[in-house]
RNA sequence: GCGAAAGUAGCUCAGUGGUAGAGCUCCACCUUGCCAAGGUGGAUGUCGCGGGUUCAAGUCCCGUCUUUCGCUCCA
């Protein structure tokens, strides 16, 4: 089974209607995508999966959606307006490109030993920069925001206050991102629009060596439960040289996308730094009172922030699988059925004796427990395969002995089989299946 | 931002200056009684965009946008 391409998931996407390049009858914009009827969903389906793991299913998180405009001051306080941007110099001679910071500028060019060939030094924030008010003035300057975890600190105390949460306990939020790459590449992978799915997890200083370890273990098996493949990801520790300033440890999970290794989801420990800064740069304590102690401290955080943009990549790559069925190719997403876009589809075998019209009303019966899509639309074979492709993990199709006994059949993606069942037991029987779905 | 290559139907591509094409897909009807490609008919393009050369440009030239690869970058 050869592995996928990203062209093969480009171009299923377009297709499908998962992905498309934004602005495209325009030419297309550098680095922004938007998401197609089935991608929505899919899409959709990731994040609510996300949200319920992480909030529903833990009894100390909570979530909140903060603006993408945000004061100015959060990002001189997070350190961002100083540190999320890099003076470069290009040599005039070979157009190599260094960082200003890391390279003698009185010096020869190291790649081609040319002197006096440095341009001036050309700030790259990453950051994307616009204005509140139609009076442009520097006052006015605000940024769209590079991460959504400040949006949770700032918000701290108003979370403690209003939400009777006690540490340790976390803040969740799923949202959008922005960030001015110099170069995009790798379909949606890295986009300068991106949305994130954090959560910032408030622990006593110390006890975040206890709670480092449990998120780790909760965000790999969190990926387990989505279906992906154990061999398709893997942790990357950072080395010393690779921890940002604010990070005591950091561990990314990778996942084994068409180009290689590249990180999925960071877990990171962050120590008290961000809630000290807020501290320093508003003067207002971002601390917390223990109401049993009565102590007072600022809580570190354990953080794991995810992207769901690189998560829907990652379900696209991870399930896509051509299987060879007598000389023919199969294209099948093995979505989980909790992500699939569609989780039903109605399939009547014949069209005439009124089995089309039978068809149709057990698709509306079931739009109340499924996303459903109803096709009377060619072979039954060729309807089996379009569904395959787009990741549909059940098949109802009716037949003559369906008006007899009201029995149909349903079809299952992965294993190709079928089984004989009742309509009334339907709902059940599939509700069943999706939860003991294993991917094999 | 640098270098190279590419951009023609929804997809994959052919078309080296002279009427815009193929296969698949898609739609309708027929056939089909459970795993694609059977029959009949049909739809689809300012050949990425803008300019230039020419009697004539998908084709040659310039610019531009986008994509891919390699740099650079991505705390």
């Amino acid at each position: 089974m050869a592995a996928v391409t990203m062209d093969k998931i480009v171009s299923l996407c377009k297709r499908r209607g998962f992905i498309f390049q934004s602005s495209e009858i325009y030419g297309g914009l550098n680095g922004a995508y938007d998401y197609g009827p089935l991608g929505v969903e899919l899409k959709n389906n990731i994040r609510d999966f996300w949200w319920k793991e992480m909030t529903q299913m833990h009894d100390n998180i909570v979530g909140i959606d903060a603006s993408i405009l945000m004061a100015s001051k959060v990002w001189e306080a997070s350190g961002h307006v100083s540190n999320f941007s890099d003076p470069m110099v290009d040599c005039k001679q070979c157009k190599s490109r260094f960082r200003a910071d890391q390279i003698d500028l009185n010096a020869p060019c190291p790649v081609c030993g040319n002197k006096d060939s440095f341009t001036e030094p050309r700030n790259f924030n990453l950051m994307f920069e616009t204005h509140i008010g139609a009076n442009r003035d520097a006052s006015s300057v605000v940024y769209l925001r590079p991460e959504t975890a400040q949006g949770i600190y700032v918000n701290f105390k108003n979370v403690v206050a209003s939400s009777r949460v006690k540490v340790p306990f976390g803040i969740a939020q799923i949202g959008k991102s922005f960030r001015n790459e110099i170069t995009t590449k790798n379909f949606i992978f890295r986009s300068c629009e991106f949305e994130q799915m954090e959560m910032q997890f408030f622990v006593k200083p110390g006890e975040d060596e206890k709670w480092f370890p449990y998120w780790r273990e909760q965000r790999m098996a969190f990926y387990d439960k989505m279906g992906i493949k154990k061999d398709h990801l893997k942790w990357h520790q950072h080395g010393s040289d690779e921890l940002a300033f604010y990070a005591k440890d950091a561990y990314d999970i990778q996942f084994l996308f068409p180009m290689g290794w590249q990180e999925l989801e960071g877990v990171h420990s962050r120590t008290d730094y961000d809630l000290t800064q807020h501290t320093k740069f508003c003067g207002k304590k971002q601390d917390y009172l223990d109401p049993v102690t009565n102590e007072r401290y600022i809580p570190y955080v354990v953080e794991t922030s995810a992207g769901l943009t690189r998560n829907v990549l990652m379900a696209l790559c991870d399930a896509y699988e051509e299987e060879e069925i007598d000389g023919d190719t199969r294209t099948v997403l093995h979505f989980h059925p909790a992500i699939a876009p569609v989780e039903v589809a109605i399939l009547p075998l014949v069209k005439k004796d009124g089995i089309a019209e039978m068809a149709q009303d057990l698709e509306k019966e079931l739009r109340a427990d499924f996303k459903t899509f109803y096709d009377q639309s060619g072979a039954i074979g060729r309807r089996y395969r379009r569904m395959d492709e787009i990741g549909t993990p059940y098949c109802i199709t009716l037949d003559y002995d369906t008006k007899e006994n009201d029995t149909v059949t349903l079809r299952f993606r992965d294993s190709m089989e079928q089984v004989r069942v009742a309509k009334k037991d339907l709902v059940k029987t599939i509700k069943e299946a999706t939860k003991n779905y294993k991917r094999k």
